[in-house]
DNA sequence: TAATATACTGTATAAATATTCAGTACTATT
DNA sequence: AATAGTACTGAATATTTATACAGTATATTA
């Protein structure tokens, strides 16, 4: 994230103070009254810096467009939406954070530490659908029968976990349009990034 | 609390969408694309009654001075878990409440009112599955393709909505093991708890 | 029967607002 | 020495926006 003036946290400041307030963003005249700026360029060319650097989003043309980008701050604010990617891993880095959800840490009963957002329907019968958010606990400690999430080879998918043998893993879709995958731990890494322990969707 | 009438409720959910997806409230043109109206002032006196009615408060002579009031919500100790069973409806009487979920009144974008526990795998293509948590919108506002939660003779059930003819109803469930329930007004009863806008599912 | 609330269209306009242009001044980087 | 970013004032302007006024129509209430 790009570094930010002491001026321009004052004017991002005031911004969210204004909205927490009235439920509306400030005009560029509302920020120069709270900041003591007698032009409202003042506030505008603030306002300009801050969308350069990616902390608010501006609508061109609208009265109030200023919106606040949500970066995924703190874990007690919520917790991190990742998107899941056909190739690439789903980590905690702030660049693949879609946004943050505002619940208690043991919503699902147990505790957990970030949600995943669905793509594809291989596990549509076990009710995952597209765009679903499933709630991943970070655990090794896994079990036949489990929904598991697991990279194998920079792919991340979401299957129902199944240990043939110490050395065999099978991964099962709840899907029949999709296939088995048979995992040889002798020529193929796989790791399990965690399985989950809930789900939510919004319509 | 006051009444309100279904166009002034399409208002209000139109602000909260708006709000949802901006992060600031709409002009009065700008419900008026959403909605359909011709004139500004359709909106303005849909926005006068809710403001009457204690919904929403705005700020004179401010652009896209709308702001909603924080319906007092009696959701402060989280909201109501009601089972959803064969016979008997789903009321709020503290009889029927399991338990509470403590989450945001916002969580699933648009306010509502509690959750339904599902039972029965009527809607299992829609990735519904039994004990999944539906969060209901009490609300006449229902569009065709919409998740309902209807109440026909004293019989509770989820299903999708799709209205034939002024008279008929019907009712589809998403597994090809249920059949479809058509409803006729002149000779049923039936009514409409509200709508799903959301799911949890604690695994 | 009159009054009131709802639910709109259509037009007009004053006020609110974003946004550009022209300056001044300081600082850090290339 | 030149360029770019920060941090402002001050003024001008086109556009956005709220809001009033004039209608039409229906339903509900007193």
């Amino acid at each position: 994230m790009k570094e930010i003036t002491i001026q321009q946290n004052k004017v991002l400041d005031c911004i969210q103070e204004y909205i927490n307030k009235t439920g509306f963003p400030p005009t560029r005249a509302d920020i120069c009254r709270k900041l003591g700026f007698k032009s409202p360029n003042s506030a505008e060319t603030h306002l300009r810096a801050l969308e350069k650097k990616g902390y608010i989003t501006i609508e061109s043309g609208a009265s109030r467009g200023i919106s606040l980008v949500n970066h995924g701050n703190d874990h007690d604010n919520g917790f991190p939406i990742i998107g899941l990617v056909a190739a690439g891993s789903p980590t905690l880095a702030s660049e693949n954070i879609e946004k943050t959800v505002n619940c208690p840490a043991n919503f699902f009963g147990s505790n957990f530490d970030y949600f995943l957002r669905v793509k594809g329907l291989s596990m549509k019968d076990a009710g995952i659908m597209e765009d679903d958010l499933i709630a991943v606990k970070k655990t090794q400690d896994i079990k036949n029968g489990d929904i598991v999430i697991a990279r194998i080879e920079d792919e991340v998918t979401v299957k129902f976990f199944e240990r043939k043998s110490p050395e065999l893993i099978k991964l099962k879709p709840a899907n029949k349009d999709f296939n088995d995958i048979e995992v040889d731990l002798r020529n193929t890494e796989i790791f399990i990034e965690g399985k989950s322990i809930g789900l939510i969707r919004e319509n």
